[in-house]
DNA sequence: GATCAAATGCAAATAAGTTTTCAATTGCAC
DNA sequence: GTGCAATTGAAAACTTATTTGCATTTGATC
């Protein structure tokens, strides 16, 4: 579902102002992953959120069956995981490296010790953390009223993130349907329409963009 | 849309621990509005967000035509205003006083008052705020695969707010059928369907809510 | 390269919701 | 009370999406 990703990763970082940000990423320690590897589990203690240098992490719940329900893929750029590290509760999804991925931690003590260097810092976090809900609560809003090929676009787009056209996305025509919210026949027809305007191609587990200005024209209009 | 009612009002203030609610709620100022006074309008700078002490008020947004599209209806104990004030961008909707009502003003000076009384306050601020946010996304996310008379008593909880059985929402159904994301044909099925179970009156511009614990049911099973 | 499970394609029947139109009702203003 | 606009009710045609079942294709494994 388009509508689940900003819950799992957010730009939040990414808002806060150059100084702020690379203050704060100076802090916290690096960590590799290798591609597969579990990241945080469902019910785990969130004791600090992420920011992906670089590589993606896929974000989603894990079925009875082993399946990998997919939310998000969160890029380099972007964080993960402040929502529950910040509520204090408990993981509400899992994370897996998508590729080799380099993550940088941050967790209480380089957060708090951010907060007491400047007491306008806090002020700040609130500020973007508000923006972010906002951004995500549009983006719902805007969403409620689109077809579902347009919602697919929206889906897409958010899925291969920064990346140029080519982007491979690694996930089925179910794991699409499930995060648009459709059934895998009115997906599969979606996809057939996109594909026939030329935007992106369908292959066996997976999706490659190859006009995200056209996907974004199809949610524009 | 009830997924559009943890945008306007949350429980923000409710959220916090009795004692630094109590203390923030001291700071602020109290106001007082009559019946269908606007309290912010679209566009105007978010200087501070309001906690409602007693009565009601409508968040929405005007057309064109002068009516207020309904998004929420705010009671006493909840607050709204805090994404744009705490986001520092422009009101997003519309405020209007539903009956004559006291609210508290708060701004940034009670704000950072509170937040340089006590270091740990501002911690819980942003844990607070993440917790609503958390919320308000399960919300949406379990309202996904709701059918409308399921997302329909979930709206009409969500305005009858903690008051007792005979609530009376006052809102025609083309209101409700904005706020669910339905059509009013289909609005007045669901609503048929729910008087027809005994738990809803239908009214002329109005709905009375004869079962809410009904209504609960409905959208568990 | 033969096998097998996963993934995709396709089609028909069904269900749900929308749009449109018009009639009936309600409540307010005069 | 009467007139009038807003609201509600109801019906039909239409669109969209789902469900179900089965055939086909793909890619990994042995």
């Amino acid at each position: 579902m388009t509508t689940a990703s900003p819950i799992a990763g957010t730009g939040f970082v990414m808002a806060l102002p150059e100084t702020v940000r690379a203050d704060l990423l100076a802090r916290g320690k690096r960590r590799y992953f290798d591609r597969g590897q579990i990241i945080q589990q469902r019910g785990d203690p969130a004791r600090e959120f992420w920011y992906v240098e670089s590589g993606s992490v896929q974000i989603g719940r894990y079925g009875m069956d082993g399946r990998l329900t997919l939310f998000a893929l969160i890029g380099a750029g972007e964080t993960f995981g402040e929502l529950a590290f910040l509520g204090e509760f408990p993981r509400t999804v899992d994370a897996i490296a998508g590729s080799d991925c380099q993550l940088i931690r941050i967790g209480d003590k380089e957060l708090q010790s951010l907060m007491d260097s400047d007491p306008a810092v806090t002020r700040l976090l609130l500020k973007t953390m508000a923006l972010t809900v906002q951004q995500a609560f549009n983006l719902i809003e805007s969403s409620r009223n689109l077809s579902v090929p347009q919602r697919l676009a929206q889906a897409l787009l958010q899925l291969c993130g920064d990346q140029q056209d080519g982007a491979r996305i690694m996930a089925t025509q179910q794991d699409l349907a499930d995060l648009v919210g459709v059934s895998r026949v009115s997906l599969g027809k979606a996809l057939a329409g996109l594909e026939a305007a030329g935007m992106i191609e369908p292959g066996y587990g997976f999706v490659t963009v190859r006009d995200s200005s056209g996907l974004r024209a199809v949610i524009g209009g």
